[in-house]
Order: structure tokens, then sequence, then C-alpha cells
RNA sequence: GGCCCUAUCGUCUAGUCAGGCCUAGGACACCAGGUUUUCAUCCUGGCGACGGGGGUUCAAAUCCCCCUAGGGUCACCA
């Protein structure tokens, strides 16, 4: 039993006739205002992988019904930003489907005559209140320390006056629709929750069509998901309480509810709902950073789902293939930067280097180190570069800092304090460093990094000195950085010249 | 404040439905070692939790009740 509500005196009528859909179709609601939420890319994953796990149907609508903050900019960032975490669907505004349109704007005529059939029916009533009033009674109760509810004072009306108070004078009387609350408690099986319980005492009589003849919200989502055969509806939690509203509505309509499933919100490290003021809370910020999309689509996952309690890291299908809405967890989940960094350091060190290579190069690019050009004329120096790179960095982003004194001028190295200071740590680096970088330029050249590699050990060695006395000021001058690569890989990549130039310059600076 | 939801390491979580296999497992972070030319990676080890109180039971992290704490929601927004 999905939705019981006890005492329901008339509710045999039927708007349209029952639906027959009994196959599986969930789908995803966002409103288009604003940034893409990384909430709404969870729920999005959830609801697309329950949908793709058991060969149902996932479905994309728009809820655009707010029209001043509704943007044309903002639905397409969803379509982009899902698109981007690999969530494909089946029937959208942009991919058509058997209940075209999926925007809610073009569909306002139908939820408004499905309101009329109610106010027909019996199971909602014209409220004529004025703004002024409602406020005025809220206060009295809030004075009175009541709570705040509707008085039902146009409830008894009858619908003789009802409908003359709405016809006359001119132009009628403005008013709202509100929907008929019936007496008893609505109980529904949650399929994360469990069973929930709410009194109809503390319901309102709830506003479904405003004075503006415009459905709100409660109203629409019913009415759209009816029509659109959904069978399951996975959402945040905070959408918990609206369930009772929209289950009576449901069944005043003479429809069969869906199982419902309440998502345990991601929170901030407030403990409150994940929002700005904690961090990024857009997808978009992620992508900037240079988050790799399995990290973002696993680390998501990983907030509120865990696929057996030993395993952190897995991929989509994975998910898709295990991933069950009775086995969320209830409780919010905090977003933890630090696991997530760390999540996407390890989809890099996985990665194979071409890839890593491909994905990195836009961040070159954006940073004016290289244009698409160069990556393209020198792939494999480039794939070199990235290779060094590869355990160092978490995040795509981190890469063009850490590379850039490969691209700066021989003369114009940027050199850290603490590299200078592992430089000058001991007395004969000078000479030394003068002994190294004439044996380079000579016999000691060789292309292969590893060769190369193990003949400047060798070289340390047969000179009976500790491989940093060499290493740590050849670091500094070939790189100005304390720490990194491989320094064989470093002089390859810098070429003979180059290194050659660094060296000496890096004498007469450690002087 | 009313209503609703929730409660295992600092964080994400496994275990809870079908009580014993849990002296509670994994991961991030942190700490200590090891590998390494540095940094990083990697490896090994350590630290670290069943919110409190009552029950039920031979036995409770697991079932029940109360308390406490946290969150959500109370719009002619969605």
């Amino acid at each position: 039993m999905r939705g019981v509500s006890s005492s329901a005196p008339d509710r045999s009528f039927t708007l349209h006739p029952r639906s027959t859909v009994s196959d599986l179709r969930v789908r995803i609601a966002p409103s288009p205002t604003g940034t893409v939420h990384l909430g709404l890319c969870r729920t999005a994953l959830f609801n697309w992988a329950y949908a793709r796990g058991r060969g149902g149907t996932f479905v994309l609508r728009v809820e655009d019904t707010d029209r001043t903050r509704s943007t044309a900019e903002s639905e397409q960032a969803i379509h982009e930003g899902l698109r981007w975490l690999g969530i494909d669907w089946d029937e959208g505004p942009d991919v058509g489907g058997p209940h075209v349109p999926y925007r809610q704007s073009e569909r306002i005529e139908g939820h408004v005559q499905r309101a009329q059939a109610l106010l027909d029916a019996g199971l909602a009533y014209r409220c004529f209140c004025t703004p002024e009033r409602l406020t005025q009674v809220r206060e009295a109760q809030e004075k009175r320390k009541e709570t705040p509810r509707y008085d039902r004072h146009c409830e008894g009306l009858s619908r003789e006056e009802s409908d003359r108070r709405a016809a006359l004078p001119v132009a009628g009387e403005p008013f709202v629709l509100r929907f008929r609350v019936p007496e008893g408690a609505t109980v529904f099986e949650d399929m994360v929750r469990g069973e929930v319980r709410f009194d109809h005492a503390e319901i309102d009589d709830w506003i479904m069509v405003r004075r503006d003849g415009t459905p709100t919200y409660n109203f629409v989502v019913v009415s759209d998901d009816v029509d659109m055969g959904i069978s399951h509806v996975f959402r945040g939690e905070e959408h918990l309480v609206n369930t009772p509203k929209q289950i009576l509505l449901y069944e005043a309509l003479g429809e069969t509810p869906p199982r419902f499933g309440h998502l345990p919100l991601m929170l901030g490290t407030d403990r409150k709902k994940l929002s700005k003021r904690t961090g990024d809370t857009a997808l978009g910020d992620y992508v900037a950073k240079g988050y790799p999309r399995d990290a973002v689509v696993n680390f998501l996952c990983l907030q509120g789902w865990a696929l057996d309690g030993e395993t952190d890291v897995f991929d989509l299908d994975t998910f898709v293939k295990h991933f069950d809405i009775v086995d969320v967890q209830k409780a919010g989940a905090v977003f933890d930067p630090e696991k997530f960094r760390w999540l996407a350091g390890d989809t890099i060190r996985r990665m194979s280097v071409p890839d890593l290579a491909d994905a990195v190069a836009p961040f070159v690019i954006d940073e004016g180190l290289m244009t698409a050009d160069d990556v393209a004329a020198r792939r494999e120096w480039f794939e070199r570069l990235v290779a060094g790179e590869q355990e160092r960095i978490e995040l795509f982003g981190d890469f063009p800092p850490r590379v850039r004194p490969f691209f700066e001028a021989d003369d114009a190295v940027t050199y850290e304090e603490k590299a200078e200071k592992n430089a000058r740590k001991h007395e004969d680096r000078a000479a030394i460093l003068a002994d190294f970088d004439a044996w380079l330029q000579g016999p000691g050249w060789s292309d292969d990094v590893e060769a190369l590699g193990a003949a400047m050990k060798d070289w340390v060695k047969e000179r009976g000195i500790k491989f940093p006395i060499l290493f740590q000021p050849l670091r500094c001058a070939l790189t100005g950085m304390a720490g990194g690569r491989d320094l064989a890989d470093c002089v390859l990549l810098l070429g003979p010249e180059s290194a050659g130039a660094r060296i000496r310059a890096g004498i007469e600076r450690l002087a």
C-alpha cells in the first residue's frame, strides 16, 4: 500500500482513465534557475541509475514555471552538466518523447483544466481571501503562539456563491484555488525511510492555483508525473513534507501515487543543507578546477550510498549494476572536500598517459602555456611532461602551475625559497655543478631517460659524494622548485642547451 | 515553536530489516616508519566511533520506550 488516507468520502470520480502504465518510469525535474547544483547531480544520478539498472525509462522534465527566475542558459547548463556526468535521458525537452512537451511552462493549460475539474468535483474550492486578510490571520495566530494555518474562511462557501463572486462584477472577484484536505492521516512507505505518517490536521488547504491563474508547484509536479506515468519519485529529503499533500492529490485525481524515496540531504561542513556558504556547490566549479568526471560521479555516489562498505572506488557501470534505492542511507551526508580531492587524484593516477594528456591540454592552453597546435606538434614531449606529473597532481587544474618552469625563459626561472635553501646546503656546489655541466654537454648526454638517469647516478657515485650534493642544486637550477619529477626527466624535457644554460645561471646565482 | 526526518571513528560509510560470526570492518584526514636524488606515489603500522538512560533477551551497535542532539519544513518559490 503506497498511499493510504483514511476517511475519503467521495474520491470515486476519475478525471482521466486510470493509468495503466505499469512499467518503471523515473524522472528528474530540475528548475532552470542558476547553476547546476551538486545535489541535483546526485539526485539525477540515483534516479538515472535506478532506471538504467532495471530497464526503466528515464525522463528529464524542466520545471520552468517560475518564469522570472528561469533562463534558457540555465536549462542548457543542466543538459550539458548531466551529459557531462554520463547521464542520458529517454525523454526530455531536447529529445522529445510520447508525453511532449517536457517543459512545464508549456503544459500549464492541461494543469489548469485538471484544477478546474477538481473544483467541479468539489475537491477544491475558491478562496477569495485577500493577502491582507491572510496576513492578519497569520499574525493573530502567531501572537497566540498557534501554528500559522489557513483558517478555511472560504471553505464553506456554497458553489453558487462561489460562482457568483467569481463571475461578477466585471472581471469577477480574484481568487485562488485551494485543495480541500480531508480529515484523517496519510501514511506511506518511503523506499528509503520506511513508514512515514502525517496527520491531515497538520496540512493546510494549500493553494493549487494562484490568483493569476498559474498552478503552483505541488499541483504541477503531480499533474505532470501523472501525465508522464512516473512510477517512482526519488528526490531530496526537503520534499518529504510535501509528500502527503501530493499523495492526497493523486487520490483526488483518482490516480495511484508513485512510490517515493527521499534521499538524505548533502550537507556542508556546517551540517546544514549544502550551500555556497561553505564551499562550491555548482558542478561547473568542479569541472573548471579539473575534477575528472569519474571522480565527480564516484564521489556523488558515495554521498548516501556505498557499494559494499569496502570498495570506495568504482565506475558508473558498477554503480548502475549495484545501485538500489533501498540501500541508501537515511542520515544526511557531510560533504568532505578532502576526500573528493583525493578521489580526483586517485582517478588521475589510474588514467593512461595519452588520456591524461588530452584531459590536461585544455588547461595548459587556457593558461597560455601552449597553443593547441603546440600540443599536437610536440605530442611526444607533452606526454612526457604529463607522465612526470601524473602522480603529483590531484586535479587537471593543478598541472599548469607545476610545469610552468618548462615554459619559462632560461634566465627567467622563478626560484622557490626552499629550493634555494636546499641548494645552498653544500659548500662545493658551484664546482660540482660546473663539472656536471661539462659532463652532461659531452660524454654524459643520452636521449634515453633511464640511461641518462643511471649515468647521472654513476657520475655522483664515482665522485664519492652523496646524491643530494649534486641533485639539490641541480634541481634548483633547472626548475627553481624544491620538489618535483625525476631530474633526468627534467634535463630531457629542457634539452641540452636549455639545461646547460640553467645550470650556468644557477652557478652564478648560488655563488 | 508545531510537524516530519535522522543518530556507528573528525568526515564518507559497512554491520541494523532476519539479535550471537563485532574485543565493530573499509576509505579520507591525521601521526609514525619504510621505499625514493627531492616532492609525490606506493607499502607497513598507529590513532580513532556504536549520543545518554531505561527496558526485552541467555545474548543488543542491532528490537522497544524516553531523553538529548542535529537536520528538514512551515510561501499565491520550486
